[in-house]
DNA sequence: ACTATAACGCAACTTAGTTGCATTAAATTC
DNA sequence: GAATTTAATGCAACTAAGTTGCGTTATAGT
């Protein structure tokens, strides 16, 4: 039942053999996933950037270079799914069209951005825009709230604002 | 769909031709565009069916079984990145990652909606969640505005919940 | 009517992701 | 603690969606 006795060399500091298991073990355990290397290091590479998202590309470059074995395409892309299906992970599909990945934020944090469909620009609502961004945090946050009390598990929000920037829309002369 | 334009207006009186002109040419000529059987075709078919939003397969079969020539898929492409740059249309990434058109809405309807990363499952925010997507639109609704002070075109916003539905929470039995 | 060039259409290419199947290694059972 | 079950891996082949290059056609400005 202690199973994590043998295997705990890779990535994680000199911990002591310890009763208490490694946190990323526990979660894979917690989620019904067994704890294979490549699990483990991506799971723990999202965990330690959080907020941080990572192409499949990016993430089998990133775990590769990390460690031992040169990860295959294909094995990554499958051990994603079965982290993003269990709500260990967040994923998104981007302006350009590929997927990205995140490990699920625990807050939710909103950030509403603008997507130019001229230029192709994805820029954060700042500025002038601060006040409308808070009020859309704000929305967002009860409207997980109230999710989460109906029993969805690992909720995160995305506002994205799509059109054409005041400069694209300047020197095109739009009408 | 409407068949929009007659073959009448050859002759040479271009201001007077222009004013009496088919809307869909006036916004393509207002854009910048080429008034082509093509151009007014997709145009014509997305502005006939507001709020709806076709894949590229779907807009490529439409357009072509209703009428004349069988367009071109990269003919499309192109035709479709012209008409989205100047803001006539709105394209968005679907959570299948494909690229989804539509005419771009005048006003800014926003509908809330959730995907479920363990179903795949997308469906609005409805019955409880309702209070909570007014307050997203109505937060939308100033942010669009405040955008477009600042000269911003044709705008649209998205929000998007993700996570792990009840469902599919509780038949994983996660924690 | 003449001409410049935007838009078209075909072929070839790229990128991101998927499927099938045989093999390996966690987890479970005896 | 060996045997068994089944989740996870790795390779090859395949698909869907979109892009690039280039020669041709049709629209718009003279």
């Amino acid at each position: 039942m202690p199973a994590s006795s043998s295997s705990a060399n890779k990535r994680g500091l000199a911990k002591a053999v310890q009763a208490v298991e490694d946190p990323i073990d526990a979660l894979l355990a917690a989620h019904g996933l067994r704890r294979t290397s490549a699990a483990r290091a991506v799971l723990g590479y999202l965990l330690a950037t959080p907020d941080t998202s990572y192409t499949h590309a990016q993430l089998q470059h990133a775990v590769s270079s990390e460690g031992d074995a040169p990860l295959d395409r294909v094995t990554l892309y499958r051990l994603i799914d079965r982290l993003t299906q269990v709500g260990l992970l967040l994923c998104r599909v981007d302006a350009s069209r590929v997927r990205r990945y995140q490990a699920m934020p625990t807050s939710v944090r909103t950030m509403p951005h603008f997507e130019c469909q001229s230029c192709h620009r994805d820029s954060p609502l700042a500025g002038a825009l601060q006040a409308s961004a808070s009020d859309l945090e704000r929305a967002a946050q009860s409207a997980v709230e109230a999710l989460q009390a109906l029993g969805y598990k690992g909720l995160s929000m995305d506002v994205a604002l799509r059109g054409v920037c005041a400069d694209c829309a300047s020197t095109q002369g739009l009408p």
